[in-house]
DNA sequence: ATCTCCAGGCTAATGGAATTAGCTTTACAG
DNA sequence: CTGTAAAGCTAATTCCATTAGCCTGGAGAT
């Protein structure tokens, strides 16, 4: 085993790289970035690998895949939308908390998109740091609401609204669906502003029908 | 020059396979029901030809590509929401005909989801015909709001919103997110509901700011 | 100083999918 | 009957994901 006799012993010219340093939160990190850029459909194993200067088997060592990858991603970016999402909430309440935050949300949406859109698939609840991280975010929101005098099926109901109103506004922005000139930004703040609105009549209506 | 004729009888069985009778249309279908089985992201051309019964490259005598495939498969798909929204909505106005919109748009997300998905994404303005169906999707929701007394701003504003959390509210919902018990279909006729409210208040502000 | 081990790189090989090129056959026109 | 265009096909190329297994540098241990 001294003389390697295996036909492919070209010996690799490099001068002796030491080691990459690489690590899953320096994969994952590379990963969020080319997300970002190219598309969550589009992330690659062999681009992260390109651009971390490494052969892609050699992300093996820190990730099981390019699955895997995903649902890293999704956890640090639901880490990082939970972090802005309590920053613009805090020392805040009722409408001014609630236009706060969307606008931390859909900022999160416009700056980070790649890593948004792996926010948007629950995670797999055998996945404890994921859930974790996507309970996590969920409770700024429904503190916020709860500042509506909001309970119960209440708070349930507008925490529902309300994710689905952010997360298909900042989709449709970005699948490029908002195509009439008016004002975006406008447009979401109304939306919001209408959406508390509504909330201050839900607190006082104890049986809704329907 | 020659145009189609539909002479082809099905034969098969035999040694060598004659035609197998292919054509966009019957690509594209199939591509729907794909999209729909194990979602528009994992629509791919060899498990169209595969059941079709053809080998791969044969698709592209009648789709440029998978791209393109997908690009049909929203036209497709448009129509057949567009239609379905249209049938809901005839006859009725005002929150009877919000809410009998919203749910055909639901249901639709729900019987088709990979054809649903393929809506999404904006088509090319280039595009003819896929701009076409998309024009007359949004016709179908801008008439139903016009009912509510809404025109201008006020119009662009309750379309986008309307958009916002029906997209939002089916594509959490296909995604998994939302895990509370609480019913979802009365979730979500709550929400529309207050949507409607909403839009009735809008009708008489009269002047928004810019 | 030397030895040992192993984490973290690597090459090779396999398999699936998309795409392109170019061949063959069928159905139909004349 | 024959020519041709459309609609199949095979083959080849490229890209990506995955797995297997080799190799080495450096951190401890002796």
């Amino acid at each position: 085993m001294s003389s390697g006799r295996r036909s492919w012993d070209l010996r690799n010219g490099s001068p002796h790289v030491p080691r990459a340093g690489l690590s899953q939160e320096v994969v994952v990190a590379e990963a969020m970035r080319v997300a970002d850029e190219v598309g969550l459909d589009k992330l690659t194993l062999a681009e992260v690998a390109a651009r971390l200067g490494v052969r892609l088997p050699s992300l093996y060592k820190h990730v099981a895949g390019l699955d895997a990858l995903r649902g890293h991603v999704a956890v640090a970016a639901g880490r990082e939308l939970g972090a802005a999402l309590v920053a613009a909430s805090v020392g805040r309440a009722g409408i001014d908390a609630l236009l706060a935050l969307s606008d931390a949300y859909r900022a999160f949406a416009h700056r980070r998109p790649g890593a948004y859109a792996a926010t948007v698939r629950a995670p797999d609840p055998l996945d404890t740091p994921a859930v974790a991280v996507a309970t996590a975010v969920l409770k700024v929101v429904f503190d916020v609401l709860a500042g509506f005098g909001l309970t119960g099926d209440d708070a349930i109901d507008a925490t529902r609204g309300w994710r689905a109103l952010l997360h298909g506004f900042v989709a449709i922005e970005a699948a490029g669906g908002y195509r009439m000139p008016q004002d975006l930004d406008r447009s979401f703040h109304r939306l919001i502003s209408a959406f508390g609105d509504s909330l201050r009549g839900w607190a006082v209506t104890a049986a809704t029908p329907v």
